[in-house]
DNA sequence: CGTTATACTTAACAGTGTTAAGTTAAATAA
DNA sequence: TTATTTAACTTAACACTGTTAAGTATAACG
C-alpha cells in the first residue's frame, strides 16, 4: 500500500512547488503583476494544472499568507520562553513583530493589505493561524494587567490597542519608503515605549 | 475671447465627470474590478477618451486620492480654530482622522494603501496635499512639546508615533470587519488615550 | 470658403482568469 | 495478460483587461 502514499507525497510536493513559486512571484513582482500562466511557466506545468491544486487565484493567495502567518507565529513563540517579565516580553515581541513586517515586507503586505481586499468578509476564524498570532499576543497583554502593571481597563481592547500600534507603524514604514522619518530603530521604540507607556497606570 | 475659456470649462467638467465615475465605481467594486471600458461606459463615453485626460489608469487613482486628501485636510482644518488646548486638539483631531477613514473606508484604503501599491516610490513630496496632512499634526503635535506637555522627544517622531496610531486602528478596522472588536469608540478611544498619555512626560 | 486644430472613436494587440473538453498514462479488476 | 476505470495533466476557447495607433468628424480660425 505504499503506492498511494508515494502518490498523495508527490501531489503534496507540487502542491509545494507551485505555493512557492506564487510566493516568489507574489513578492517579486506584486500579486497584480503575477498571471497563472507566468506561475505556470515557472514551474514548467500548464496553467490549468494549478487549478487542481487551488480554487483560484486569491485562494493561492490565500494559501501564501496562511505560510506567512505560520512564519510569524514561529517567529513570535521562539521569544515566549526567554523573559519572565511580561512587559519586557511585550517590548521584544512588538518589536520582533515589526522587524518581521520590514523584513518580509511584500509578504507582510500581501497577508494583512492585500488578501483582505480580495477577500470579502475574510474573518480571523476561531482555530486559524492568523487567530493565534493575536492570542500569542492577548495573552502577554492579559499577564501584563493580571500583575497590575497595566490599567485595568480590559484585556481585548489593551490587546487590540497594541496591535494598531505595532501594525500602524510598520505599514506605513513599507509604504512610503521615501518619507522623511526619523531614524528607524529611533521611531519604533518610540512607538512601542509610547504604546506600553500609555497602558501603563 | 470667450470662446477658449468655455473650452477650458467643458474639458475641466468632462474631467471631473470622468474622476467622480471612477471615484463611484473603485469605491463600490474595488480598483481591481473596475476596467476602463466600465469607467467610460458609465460617463457614455469611448474608453480611450480617458486617456486624454489622465495618463493611465494608475494616474486615475492618483488623481482620486488627490482629493479624497483635500478632503481630509479640510475636514482636520475644521477643527484647528475650535480649541486651544492642543491636548484636546490632538485628541480632537486624532478622533475625526479615524472617523473619516471609517466614514470613507474605500476612498481611504484607496489612498493610503492601494495606490502605494500601484505607484511604486510614491513619495509624499513638499507641496502636496498629503504632507499638508502630516504637517498639520505635525504642528498639533509641536505645541504640545512646547508647552512642555509631552516629553521632549523629536517632535518629527513625536508626531509619526501618533500617526503610526490612528493610521493602524483605522486599517484594521476597515480591513477585518469581523474580528471580535471591542465597541468600536471604545477601542478608538483607547487608542487616543494611550498614545497621548505615553507621550505625556 | 478652405485649412488647421481639437475632441473623440474604431480597431487592434498582447495579455488576463477561468472553464470545458480532450488526452495520456498509470492503477485496478477480470 | 488484457480490459476498464481513474487520475493527472493539457489544449482550446471565452469573455474580458489596459493601452496604443490610426482614423474621423466637428468646430474654430485665417
Amino acid at each position: 500500500m505504499g503506492i498511494k502514499e508515494r502518490k498523495a507525497r508527490e501531489k503534496e510536493q507540487l502542491r509545494q512547488q507551485i505555493l512557492s513559486a506564487a510566493r516568489e512571484l507574489f513578492v517579486n513582482e506584486g500579486y497584480e503583476n503575477v498571471s497563472m500562466r507566468k506561475i505556470a511557466s515557472k514551474i514548467e506545468y500548464s496553467p490549468t494544472t494549478i487549478y487542481l491544486y487551488f480554487k483560484d487565484k486569491a485562494d493561492l493567495l490565500d494559501s501564501v499568507c496562511q505560510e506567512t502567518l505560520l512564519n510569524l507565529l514561529n517567529t513570535l513563540e521562539q521569544l515566549k520562553s526567554d523573559i519572565s517579565d511580561p512587559v519586557e516580553r511585550l517590548k521584544k515581541s512588538g518589536r520582533a513583530y515589526i522587524a518581521f513586517g520590514l523584513k518580509y515586507p511584500q509578504d507582510y503586505k500581501l497577508t494583512f493589505v492585500v488578501r483582505p481586499q480580495f477577500q470579502e468578509g475574510l474573518r480571523l476564524q476561531e482555530g486559524s493561524i492568523g487567530k493565534k498570532v493575536f492570542d500569542y499576543l492577548h495573552e502577554i497583554v492579559s499577564e501584563c494587567i493580571r500583575q497590575q502593571i497595566f490599567r485595568q481597563v480590559d484585556i481585548d481592547t489593551t490587546g487590540q490597542v497594541m496591535w494598531s500600534a505595532v501594525h500602524g507603524v510598520t505599514l506605513l514604514l513599507i509604504d512610503f519608503p521615501d518619507f522623511p522619518w526619523t531614524e528607524r530603530d529611533k521611531l519604533i521604540d518610540a512607538v512601542i515605549h509610547t504604546t506600553i507607556a500609555g497602558l501603563k497606570a
